[in-house]
RNA sequence: GCGCUGUUAGCUCAAUUGGAUAGAGCAUCUGACUUCGGAUCAGAAGGUUAGAGGUUCAAGUCCUCUACGGCGCACCA
């Protein structure tokens, strides 16, 4: 399905081989800035200049001459040093938006290179809540699947479970000292982290427990039954609380495999690197080098045997290539990680790995003092906490608002409502910025807000109601008011905004869209009376708009993860 | 010290990847309603894009330097 800008930028992309063959493939096309101008521009003659040494102007005068626009657009116009400024009568718009109307897939169009996609994203560690520093791999990571699997890849969501760190010996020395209880599913992450810190204050105060630490650790590693016993038991009891969380905030994976997984490849991994000379030994360990990254080398077997983070990943890359037939792994983490992926993108390609990979990161969560966010016991603040809190001020707004609610329907509504607000404050600014933490932002109402972005769509649901329409309906289009046929032409951009969000793996140009077009819907709905209108024609028309606008609104917003409701 | 990254309105952020007069929200002020659902709309005000040079027809965007943040740099994950 093409939309304006795609018609008459395959046009000018035409001419452009055609005169100026040496020129770049584009996009030339692009809409205006100043809506004065007109509705789409290109700069190609200016470009086109510099490489002929020609005059712009007279560039400009030959394409707007030479080359023919689409049918129902104006004759467009030369402009400053060299632009060519195109407008599109409005039924021209109309065609479009009916012919928009008829797709299913509402403009957006399936990628002709579709890849097997790997997202790594989440990855909360066991025997620990998940707290809100979590939150941004896991939106991102699910939003960023949404859109590319819309796009037409095929993606594989992995949660990489950090379930074999050197953690488990402090916590498995004081877990087995209480003599091994049961956990409470209630509170078992609180009781695994109270046993955790019992054993890491043994261990620092004491250099003997340290030792039984180790101990413990060097026999769970072994496999010894009765630890392997407990650490399912921790497992057991952490995945629970995890997809509790991934349950309220609708994220899922396809895989959740953890660090455990990988343990007995490690030590051929490493001899297979050191026989391939990828690897070497220094200082007693066994690294990677390469000083185009930094001096410092990428370990991947500690002096004392052990191995290391790094190690593990190696292995879960190779797995998803051979395994899963991955061509691309995206990697969602916070940014603090680039050195990390950057040695072991290095060490994969040395090692032959035919896949792409990439770094998806996104600034670090800090609190108001510019400082990494802690709560006030100095632990970070839990996301179950945060979802609660989203929730309890979402339910206080709609009890001012909707006294007529109770009980399952209120709770239902402000669970929504509440996780809604804080999913698009979290997408919304752009990922590499670092991210202030406030209850008062995240959990905003007003202004760039899911509630603005959903009270567009429950309006455009209650028109339709109240017009006795179950779905939407597919009428011809009379553009007639300026704000329906700018909603008109801002519903025809949604397919491109999706794949710039997704190829540029940035949401939160959708959500800036989805801002804008619900913005657009509100002042329609002011200018353009739809019940009301002044013939049956034109109220077919506005209510085709009107369906066609929350629809658009109802995908948009679940390619961000956020769920819409039909009444607020 | 080396490297990564950032600095845009009082605050929080955009800016279609080098295009025309840098846009929103919040906060402030002024208007619109016995609403096709006001969680709305219209308007005002708010800027030397940290600073200085450079490249270019064109720079918030690219290059160099400076200032100020955040982060990372061998046996944690």
């Amino acid at each position: 399905m093409s939309s304006l800008r795609s018609e008459l930028e395959t046009r000018i992309q035409g001419w452009a081989k055609t005169h100026f063959p040496k020129i770049g493939p584009g996009p030339w096309v692009r809409p205006c800035a100043d809506p004065r101008h007109g509705h789409f521009q290109t700069h190609l003659p200016m470009v086109a200049a510099k490489q002929t040494g020609a005059n712009p102007r007279e560039i400009a005068l030959r394409l707007a001459q030479e080359c023919p626009t689409p049918p129902d657009w104006a004759n467009p116009e030369v402009a400053g040093s060299g632009f060519v400024n195109y407008r599109v009568h409005p039924a021209a718009v109309a065609k479009a938006v009916e012919t928009l109307r008829k797709d299913p897939a509402f403009g957006i169009l399936q990628t002709p290179k579709a890849e097997t996609i790997v997202m790594d994203f989440s990855s909360p560690n066991i025997a620990k809540a998940m707290h809100v520093g979590h939150i941004r791999s896991t939106l991102l990571g699910d939003s960023l699947s949404r859109l590319l699997s819309r796009c037409g890849h095929k993606v594989i969501r992995i949660n990489h479970l950090g379930d074999w760190g050197t953690q488990f010996g402090k916590l498995l020395l004081a877990y087995r000292q209480a003599g091994r209880p049961a956990l409470d599913p209630n509170r078992s992450i609180q009781q695994l982290e109270e046993f955790y810190k019992k054993g890491h204050e043994q261990a620092e105060s004491d250099p003997k427990k340290m030792d039984e630490a180790r101990a413990e650790l060097a026999a769970l590693q072994t496999g010894e039954t009765e630890r392997m016993k407990d650490w399912q038991h921790f497992c057991h009891r952490s995945a629970e609380h995890f997809h509790e969380i991934y349950r309220r905030l609708g994220v899922t994976f396809d895989l959740e495999k953890g660090e455990s997984a990988y343990h007995d490849e490690l030590p051929g991994l490493v001899e297979e690197l050191l026989r391939l000379k990828i690897a070497e030994i220094s200082q007693g360990a066994v690294v990677v080098h390469n000083t185009n990254i930094s001096e410092e080398p990428f370990l991947i077997r500690k002096s004392d045997g052990a191995f290391l983070y790094g190690t593990t990943d190696l292995a879960a890359l190779r797995s998803r290539v051979r395994d899963l037939h991955a061509n691309r792994i995206i990697y969602v983490t916070d940014g603090r990680q680039q050195l990390h992926f950057r040695w072991l993108f290095d060490t994969a390609q040395k090692w032959n790995q035919h896949v792409a990979l990439e770094h998806v990161w996104f600034g670090t969560i800090l609190g108001p003092d510019r400082k990494p966010l802690k709560s006030r016991d100095g632990t970070p603040i839990k996301l179950g906490d945060l979802l609660d809190e989203a929730k309890e001020r979402a339910k206080k707004i709609l009890q001012e608002k909707r006294p007529d609610l109770s009980g399952e329907v209120l709770n239902a509504k402000a669970e929504l409502l509440g996780i809604a607000s804080l999913k698009y404050a979290d997408q919304m600014p752009g990922r590499n910025l670092d991210y202030v933490f406030t209850w008062e932002k995240l959990l905003a109402f007003d202004g760039n807000t899911a509630p603005y972005i959903l009270n567009a769509y429950v309006r455009s649901r209650s028109i339709l109601r109240k017009a006795g329409i179950p779905a939407s309906p597919d009428h011809p289009i009379v553009l007639g008011e300026s704000a329906e046929e700018e909603l008109s032409r801002q519903l025809l951009r949604f397919g491109e905004v999706v794949d710039l969000a997704a190829s540029d793996r940035k949401p939160h140009h959708l959500c800036g869209y989805l801002f804008e077009t619900a913005g657009m819907f509100h002042r329609f709905f002011e200018a353009c009376p739809v019940l009301q209108a002044s013939s049956p024609a034109l109220q077919k028309s506005r209510l085709t708009l009107v369906g066609l606008t929350g629809d658009i609104l109802r995908e948009g917003l679940g390619l961000l993860g956020i769920p819409t409701l039909e009444e607020m």
